[in-house]
DNA sequence: TTTTAATGACTGACTGGTCAGTAAGTATAG
DNA sequence: CTATACTTACTGACCAGTCAGTCATTAAAA
């Protein structure tokens, strides 16, 4: 990674753009490597800069993981409830449209790298851990939740333990996006989401919908 | 001061009882922290010896984290394959048997561990990872697989996707095995299997059946 | 010239791995 | 029973390599 064929190649560059590089960089190694094993030097290069300007940027490789963590979903996390109120008349479309919104937002980009760290990382960096529990997971469940039990009450859906089934739902999304960014080596048949989200989808829809047939 | 020589020895003199104290310690402290965040003092001492003991036992760090990985979970598999063999004529009990035969020998133990680990791991230890593959996932597949055809077979189930649908009905299991190792404090509610797993079974059966109506 | 983005050699702390030494136990002799 | 020689599970101080974080320096831009 040289650097761009700009006119200058020192000095006063790119003072906007580096931060957003830098974390890319950095989600990038974490979800390959782990949060440990990532050596920020190794980042900085992926980033094209050296190790020093990494740290004009943030304060500690902790402030460069947790940037790494909230930059990265918290605008999608809005995108998501835009979403919700643009289809609350229709749960099932609603449903839908959340669920592969994440898949594809979220777990078919880079972005699949956050909530691996997250899993691993949660008891090595707890008041992280609470804040994207907060930020994220809540508010996530809440549109998946909200989508259910308006077709609970429109009689679409059948009346199931709501917070429980949001978290059976969103399951297979989420560990087929960490699966692919740890198994896809030996595993690559499992991670081709074109056979694994129609299958997901229609068992899942079955299960919930109060009549049996249902089109994919 | 005589001690009885006896082959259940006490306080010193285990060589037989050490490897699996080790591992066992290794693998609660692997799971909490990380591989490599994981100092190899820290494990001596959870086994209650000195760090120059553990390297009687295991040549290396990773030599260390292989045996956790392998001594865990390959005698599970061979029970799974008997309850397969004890129940192949009533494949949706069958089916369930197997799931969560999965959850109550390693989803809810100290086992559960090693999914989060080789999910970490996998692409810093790819030697390992193809062996866990071939040797722990395939052959679990291979059992749900076996299930989910023999209830299509009967007629039980629908004509589904076969090996889509089986990931996507494990997924659930992996997850939330993995979410109470690294979330439980933030998220005490959603990691109480009591309310997660029914609602678990009654999605994913009525999604499978082919009649929608089924008691669980 | 002054300011500022960027560098990379350096350091200090940490940890995987080693090894000379300790002591509990055993065997044999006297 | 005591003494002596031997075995071996175990110890912990130590070494060598690694890496997060620092800072004097450089060079482009203003």
């Amino acid at each position: 990674m040289k650097q761009d064929p700009g006119p200058a190649t020192r000095g006063r560059r790119r003072k906007a753009a580096r931060p957003g590089e830098l974390t890319a960089a950095a989600l990038s190694l974490f979800a390959e490597k782990g949060y440990a094993a990532t050596r920020l030097e190794e980042v900085a290069a992926r980033a094209g800069v050296s190790k020093g300007t990494l740290y004009l940027y943030f304060d500690s490789k902790e402030a460069l993981f947790k940037a790494v963590i909230t930059e990265g979903i918290l605008p999608v996390m809005e995108q998501g409830e835009a979403t919700f109120e643009a289809l609350r008349d229709e749960p099932d479309r609603l449903l839908k449209a959340i669920l592969a919104g994440w898949w594809e937002m979220i777990g078919s980009t880079e972005l699949a790298g956050v909530p691996k760290l997250m899993i691993a990382e949660a008891r090595n960096f707890p008041e992280l851990a609470r804040f994207y529990y907060e930020e994220v997971i809540s508010r996530g469940r809440a549109l998946v939740e909200g989508a259910l039990r308006l077709g609970i009450e429109q009689g679409l859906f059948r009346p199931v333990d709501v917070p429980a089934t949001v978290q059976v739902l969103m399951a297979p999304l989420i560990l087929l996006s960490i699966w692919r960014t740890s198994f896809a080596v030996c595993d690559a048949d499992a991670c081709r989401p074109e056979k694994y989200l129609p299958a997901y989808f229609d068992l899942m829809l079955s299960g919930l919908r109060v009549q049996p047939q249902a089109g994919a």
